[in-house]
DNA sequence: CGTCTTTTTGAATACTGTCAATTTAAGTGG
DNA sequence: CCACTTAAATTGACAGTATTCAAAAAGACG
């Protein structure tokens, strides 16, 4: 299975081979060996939860914070196990909303379709992030999660999270936590489209990729992004030739590499500057 | 007091008048009797919920859905009362957090410095509506609330409400949906303002107040902006003057008419061909 | 190996932001 | 109650930037 091949992808240390054999069963109760690929960030005293230990992403996931004892209360939540390939929807707008999800790994997009038939990118999932909070307001969800990369997201029954967080004090307050840590990282984003000058909001989306993949215990310096132009261009409300433009033009700068998707940061200040606008 | 006086303020049935007289105690415990001077929508079947009986937005507010025999849980809740004045902050960015606040009448922006110096306007908050979520991501205000109107606001302890929520299934769930909602505002906000077209926003953002007018009963055709043109501005990633030129246009084709901060919408069709941008 | 998607780059246009001046309303104090 | 001061809003002109349209190059995929 790991023969030699010709290196046509960028050499992709973060990718998941489903290597063609895709089981149909969506959901599965055994997590696959995978873990032990994905780095995880050491530093956080998180004790593992139930059937969350030896996830990778644990510590920085729903159960994060979630004391021993608290464990037992938190397993009588049934999670299941989904996988999703590349370009497929986890859900899709307008779907009754039963489960959040959590991504185990993979990225996911969150997108919602346009009057004028284009779609709005309205943000990126990385591991360990929870997904659907949105969908609680009207009880459907208002955008697609679509895999944007080999995935596999842990589902979590909506109800029975309720019901858990009526027990546990710790998961409620956690729960509300994440709703509002979303609702942060909207407020930001909302302050960097708002910045007139585009350089600035993709210098800013580097530097949070950057931020995002040091959490996760990847370089924080070198890597891919898992979007198309397009994608970051939705995203950031701009097109996806503003983006490129961009891009070269850090790139000629000295401030970064570019190399289709392969991102090296060289010069992390310069970029900060770009995103404060004080380019002089 | 209601002597004759010149009609130099726009003729403003909303406004309250402090009067010059305005006590300095901020928590009151009874409400004043300016419920009466606010309309309530009357469709919809909530049953009132303890402290909140009589309040004319309850049916919006936080306890709506609560059933009769959860008002005793929810009255365990001891809400405050607290006034602020047109230009005063009800909290500041960085301030810990102790409460959500639900605005009772006026209205607040809520925005954060920028690094410029400027402010970024991520949201208007009418009566009704909870404030204060986005701080339970780190227990500290990301964003300053400040009334732009004589305004009122009940003030929730936010551990009392997580334990209210503990026991209350239902107002669990009103929870997450508020923090919900807020979710699915800022997506649509983000939508909005990656439109590429400011006329776009700006139609979008008159179309979304004149809704949200309507929710509260007061006439979806002709209203008053209580916020400036800068504040709009900000809050829809734009300029002022823009603003301004935006509905200047607007006026000079029919659409709507204006007279300083009174807007009155003539033709809402029109008004939602420019949201989508189907300009011949 | 050929096709298709993604990305880059160029050139022209249209739009918005900026600077500046004017008008109008609102608040203040005599 | 009026004059004065201050804040908000409107409008114009110009420069700068991003979008659009178009074409070509580079990988990805089967």
């Amino acid at each position: 299975m790991i023969g030699i091949r010709p290196i046509k992808k960028e050499e992709d240390e973060m990718a998941l081979d489903f290597n063609g054999t895709f089981p149909e069963s969506l959901v599965v109760e055994q997590p696959i060996a995978w873990d032990a690929l994905k780095p995880a960030k050491v530093d956080a005293p998180t004790p593992p939860a139930s059937q969350c230990a030896g996830c990778a992403v644990r510590r920085m996931c729903l159960p994060a914070g979630l004391a021993d004892w608290e464990e037992r209360g938190f397993s009588s939540v049934r999670i299941g196990r989904r996988r999703v390939r590349k370009g497929q929807a986890l859900c899709r707008e307008g779907d009754p909303f039963h489960f959040m999800y959590a991504v185990r790994c993979g990225t996911f997009k969150a997108a919602a379709a346009k009057r004028d038939g284009g779609e709005q990118v309205t943000a990126f999932h990385l591991p360990g992030e929870l997904m659907g909070f949105d969908a609680a307001s009207v009880q459907r969800h208002p955008t697609t999660l679509t895999a944007i990369e080999d995935s596999e997201v842990c589902c979590v029954p909506y109800s029975q999270l309720s019901d858990a967080s009526g027990e546990l004090r710790t998961l409620r307050t956690r729960l509300v936590q994440l709703a509002s840590t979303e609702l942060v990282r909207d407020h930001q984003l909302l302050m960097l489209i708002s910045n007139t000058h585009t350089e600035a909001r993709v210098a800013a989306f580097l530097l949070g990729m950057s931020k995002r993949m040091q959490e996760r215990g990847y370089s924080p310096s070198e890597f891919l992004l898992r979007m198309t132009r397009a994608e970051i261009g939705s995203y950031l409300g701009t097109t996806l030739e503003t983006v490129s433009r961009c891009l070269s033009a850090f790139a000629r700068r000295g401030f970064i590499t570019v190399r289709k998707r392969r991102i090296q940061l060289l010069d992390v200040p310069a970029l900060t500057r770009a995103f404060e606008c004080e380019m002089p």
